[in-house]
This record gives C-alpha cells, structure tokens and sequence, in this order.
DNA sequence: AATGTGTGCAACCGCCTGGAG
DNA sequence: ACTCCAGGCGGTTGCACACAT
C-alpha cells in the first residue's frame, strides 16, 4: 500500500520553485538552521530545495575532469549510491551528480566500450553469448569492423573473478587492426554473497590477432589466504597472478618458443620489503618462493612485472610496462629488455640487484618498475569453478 | 513556421530507516 | 511491540530549451 504524496496530502504546492519561495526558504533557513522544512510546501520539498539549489556551498557549472574521473571510479567501487558519491565530491549534490551521470558519463562510457554498469569493457563476439550462427556471423563482422578502425576488441580469454570480500575482477586481451595488444584488468565492488571464480578460455582468435590458442584451458590452484605462493599454469597465452592483495595478468602470446605456458609466481612479502628497505642494497626484497621453472620465471610487484623465458636453446626476454588508468591496467610491450636490474636467489630469497654480476642458472625475472597506484584486491579463497 | 526529437536538469515519487511517543 | 512521522535516498518524470526535419 504505497502512501499519498506529502504535497497531496496537505494540499501544498508543487512544481517549480519561484524566487520568493526560494528567498522565503534561504532566509527561514539561515535563521533557524536546517531541521524544520515546512513552509507552505512539504518539509521533503523544502529540503530537497535547499540541499540541491540554495545552499551557500555549492559548487554549479561544469564538472572538471578531475571530478569526472573521481565520479568514475567512485562509481565503479560504490555503483548508484550517489548520496556517498556526493559525499566525496564538496559542492556537489547527489542528485547533480546523478544526472551528470545519467546524462552524460553513461554514454561517455557506452561510447569506450565499457558497460557503466559493470565497467567492465563490453565484450564482442563471446561463444557465451552466441546462440545460432546468425548471431555469430554478426559478431564476426561486427569484430572485423571494430578492427578496421582501428579499435580495440575484446578477445579470449576473458576472465572474471569474485571473492568473498566483494570485489571482483575481470580481464582479457584486447587487439586492434594493426595486431597491438592490450591487456584488461578490471576491479570493482560487488556484493554477491556467493563468491566464485571463473575462468573463460576458448577458441581460436578469428582476427589473426591472438592465436596459439586452440586448446585453451586454464589449470588453476587454489589460493589460501595463508599460503604466499600462488602457481597455476595455462596453455592460453594469458597468466594472471594474484599475490598478497594485488593482481596481475601477463601475455605470452608472442612467446612461439613456449606454446604451453608455465608459470611460478613469487609473491611479494610486503613486511619483509619493507623491513629491507633499510637495507644497503635499494630495492632489495625478500621474495617467498616455491622455487622456479626453467621456462618462465615472473616477478609481480606493485601490478608491474617483466619476465624472461629461456630454455636450452634460446634465451629470449619479453617485458610488458603496466599502467593503471581509470581502474584498468593497460600493458605496454618493452623493445629492449632491461638489462640493468635482475634478480637471483640466495637463501631461499629471491633478491634484486641493479647489474648483471649475479650469475644465475636460467632467466630470473627483472622488476621494471612499480606503479603509483596499486591494484588492490583482497585475497581469493576459493576456486569454485573454471569454464574451458 | 510548425512539428518532432533529444537533452539536461529540477523536482517528485515511493521506499526505507530511525526516533519519538 | 507498535504506529506515526520526518528525513534520506535512488529511480523516475516532466518541463524547458535546443536542434533537426
């Protein structure tokens, strides 16, 4: 039984502020403070009136860009709570920034590809979603299309993941006409009691873009809070790592020398980097390990990570740069590895130094910089299923 | 000039919550 | 424990205006 209308009810009136009421209003106001709302309209009209359009503090006119950018990633952490979004943006009122929203950054994102729902990029072409080949044929043209100009298109393997802490992640491989790639990461709150993770990878990339993929499959472990090492191995050409809070994915999709790709993961102690700051040795950190893989060796620190893949014929480096913007982190693909930093183990720790003097066996992965903003994640407990 | 359509924004509606009685 | 009511919030509507046909 849904109630009458305040206004209704008491016969006040409605519709359009004029001056008068609002000088009646601002001035009732100042005198008395805010708290009793009833004039001759109704208390919930008063308030509105003051909150959205009298009050002294307001900021009005266009939206900065910076204020663009933290209502999108304010969103993207809290969705439609536009009261708390208001809260964090001074001058700003949620029903401003609610219609800002609606009316323009929604299309702005459309227009990017990304659902603002979910702010994950809107996914083309996905066997998920394809029924009968109609649909499929569409989404082919529709992919050819979007590489002919040059866009980037979301390609296999796509990943999604919750967990119990209410974040979730998804990512994937993006490739545009000219076969540049950039890798996908994205984060946001979600509320799902019923934490999983999932994995997608399959098919064949039909763009010539991403291919060695035809037996996709994701082999993944589970992750215990406790436990520092995170190892799971993939013949996509996709690695995703997640260690102590942050979350990386790495493309091996140049790598022809590794069609199955083997990944060990050593995770950042963060306590033990921080206690080693001191140390004489800049960037020096203590590394847990469970120990390396001849093929591929991966350091993640701070969402950003080279790696070296070797084997007994050939030593051939691969190093991506990642940056985060707006919430997604972008990858670029390094010409020249670095050779000035590398990394060897001693002691059951994995160390940093800044030359090449350390001779070790194999490829050891070098750290190519840290980000200024983490990508950060709460740890996943559970591996609840994988789609292949 | 008349009409249709799209857009931005102010205001309303309905539901929910918490406090008072 | 219950009702009533004010206030808070998010979704929706309606209106004025601009622009297209």
């Amino acid at each position: 039984m849904g109630r009458h209308s305040c206004c209704v009810k008491q016969k006040l009136r409605k519709g359009l502020w004029s001056p008068e009421e609002d000088e009646k209003l601002y001035n009732h106001i100042t005198r008395l403070g805010v708290g009793c709302w009833s004039l001759q309209r109704c208390g919930k009209s008063c308030r509105l009136r003051w909150i959205n359009y009298l009050r002294p503090d307001l900021k009005r006119g266009m939206f900065s860009q910076q204020e663009e950018d933290h209502i999108l990633s304010l969103h993207e952490v809290l969705g439609n709570r536009w009261a708390q979004i208001a809260a964090q943006l001074p001058g700003r009122t949620d029903n401003e920034i609610k219609n800002f929203w609606n009316s323009c950054l929604k299309k702005k994102l459309m227009k990017q590809g990304i659902d603002p729902t979910t702010h994950k990029p809107i996914m083309i072409g996905s066997d998920h979603d394809v029924d009968d080949q109609e649909k499929k044929k569409n989404s082919t043209e529709n992919k050819a299309n979007n590489l002919q100009q040059s866009t980037f298109t979301a390609q296999e393997p796509t990943f999604l993941l919750n967990d119990h802490d209410n974040y979730s992640i998804n990512g994937g491989l993006l490739a545009d006409a000219n076969n540049s790639k950039e890798i996908f990461l994205n984060k946001q709150l979600v509320y799902d009691p019923f934490s999983y993770f999932e994995f997608q990878a399959s098919g064949s990339d039909q763009s010539g873009g991403y291919t060695n993929n035809n037996n996709s499959n994701l082999i993944i472990s589970q992750y215990h809070h406790h436990n520092p090492s995170l190892q799971f191995e993939t013949n996509s050409n996709l690695a995703f790592s997640f260690d102590q809070g942050n979350v990386s994915v790495a493309d091996f999709s140049d790598n022809s020398a590794a069609s199955r790709v083997s990944c060990n993961f050593l995770l950042n102690d963060q306590a033990a980097t921080k206690e080693s700051s001191s140390n004489s040795t800049s960037n020096m950190s203590n590394y847990s390990s469970t120990g390396f893989n001849q093929m591929n060796n991966l350091v993640v620190e701070n969402a950003a990570f080279s790696w070296d893949i070797s084997d007994d014929q050939n030593k051939l480096n691969s190093m991506f740069q990642f940056q985060q913007v707006n919430g997604m982190i972008k990858s670029e693909e390094m010409s020249t590895p670095i050779s000035s930093s590398c990394w060897h183990e001693e002691g059951g720790q994995l160390l940093h130094s800044q030359n090449n003097s350390v001779d070790f066996i194999g490829s050891y992965p070098t750290l190519i910089t840290s980000l200024s903003e983490d990508l950060t994640v709460p740890s996943f407990d559970h591996v609840f299923h994988h789609i292949s």
